[in-house]
DNA sequence: AGGGCAAGTTCCATTATATGGAACATAATT
DNA sequence: AATTATGTTCCATATAATGGAACTTGCCCT
């Protein structure tokens, strides 16, 4: 019933890519109820999914049990605090974060503005960690999530750290939605704002995925350019002006090559 | 009414708890990886799992491909930032945790310590928010986390909130590690100690969980007890007197009071 | 170097597991 | 009370997971 075209010997990159069996379906569930507003009911995601009634009241149970999916007292369907445990110790033990996190705080200290650390899968920016200045308010609110890299200042400054086949590679066929009014439209805007980004060293983000918050963010090219992250500076458009962010692009430069540098050195017991 | 046991027809061969399928075996990799101290390299997970080498290798190949484990440059493998976004999710949308924040605010300000808001799960604590004075650094080491109740304030406070059979039946057959000289050792112990918070209306911890560190914590039932939590104040020993913690007591009591009583009068759509 | 051995990967017949249609239950609505 | 929407269980069948073995690859050792 699924996919099954798709040929033999060799990696088939199919479109809809994931071949993972019954995992992909489970986690497809786990997508599903994770993007949702709210609690699902049953019949939400009966109506969303295209299984089986039978069928999908099994998987559920089954993640049910796991607690990867939790049912509320009304029968609804959301995701389960197991995540978020598995979360914690994925963050907690994570050796770039660890190694980002003096640098990160220091580049807060030196501009007084939140910073961010992010790490680029695919197309998208999943941020690793966050340091504000007074209020340590909402402290969640960034860390885990996972936004488009064409409006992002932490994205587009990894992306230009792309070589350009792969760059091509990865943006292309990508929707841009439009967040703002100053988020860029098409893959010839963002492909224009990465190369201006490459020569300068660092990428901006003028409102370009939230009115009124600019950043200036550089690229950090970690494990020989197998992993790809970004630190950015991040503030109220009425406080952050051009001059400013321009003015702190060289300490963000410096914070990022900072942390390239000490993943280099890290104290490896092995390899 | 999940507890579908061994019973009919059906041959169940594996004494293992839970029956789950394929998601369960996975979720047990996915387990090991994550309690793992790094990131671990096939063999190591060859020989932690009772799995073949093709089936494990295969089940392997299938997390990574969906984003929940990643491999690093070395080939070793490690929970996947995929899990990250999950739980950011999750957590962001955590209704239970929206309705107390405000409280753990005042509460923090009114006592100047860091607070602790955890629900109860089986008989672990998971700590759902966290809210510190001064430095918003290791802003996450506590949320995610898992801890036993036994040994913690929240988790004390909680499973006082439990009917006496029920307690009876999460608590038996613990293992109590000792995790310091104060850690209560067994069942008798425990009941002792949450006997006497029940007559409180709050429970202690006494550097039971880690040397050092004192706090006080108050139960919280949501959902009709459908859903047991705690809120707590903790600091060091040597700031933290248990004449203050007994000072406290009172706040904390009213906040987890303010909390349920906001749980209870939250705007709800439906039900 | 090259021989030996451990680590990692692929293959495929067999078997266990997930599937999905339909019957069965239960709650909501009129 | 009847009707509809919603949730749960059952079981023959189709599908996906299994695991033994063959096959690579990379590393260490004399």
């Amino acid at each position: 019933m699924k996919e099954n075209l798709g040929s033999e010997s060799g990696k088939n990159k199919l479109r809809r890519g994931r071949e993972t069996g019954t995992l992909g379906k489970l986690v497809s569930l786990l997508d599903l109820v994770a993007l949702a507003d709210g609690p699902m009911r049953f019949t939400d995601i009966l109506s969303s999914s295209d299984q089986p009634r039978g069928t999908l009241h099994r998987q559920l149970s089954h993640l049910v049990e796991e607690g990867l999916l939790e049912v509320d007292r009304d029968g609804r369907y959301l995701i389960g605090l197991r995540l978020l445990t598995f979360a914690s110790r994925s963050w907690a033990r994570n050796e770039f974060r660890a190694v980002a996190e003096p640098h990160l705080h220091r580049l807060q200290e030196d501009t007084g503005e939140t910073v961010h650390l992010g790490v680029l899968r695919g197309a998208e920016v999943i941020y690793l960690d966050k340091v504000e200045g007074r209020q340590s308010v909402r402290m969640y609110s960034q860390i885990g999530n996972a936004s488009p890299a064409y409006c992002t200042g932490v994205g587009k400054a990894a992306l230009s750290a792309l070589e350009e086949t792969e760059l091509a590679a990865r943006i292309s066929g990508l929707e841009f939605r439009l967040y703002t009014e100053h988020t860029l439209r098409n893959v010839a805007e963002l492909l224009a704002d990465i190369s201006a980004a490459r020569t300068r060293g660092y990428a901006f983000d003028l409102e370009e995925h939230e009115s009124g918050i600019c950043c200036v963010a550089a690229p950090i090219r970690a494990d020989d350019g197998h992993m790809l992250a970004g630190v950015s500076v991040t503030g109220p458009a009425y406080r952050v002006t051009p001059q400013k962010l321009q003015a702190w692009a060289p300490l963000v430069v410096a914070a990022a090559d900072s942390i390239m540098m000490d993943m280099r050195n890290r104290l490896g017991p092995k390899r």
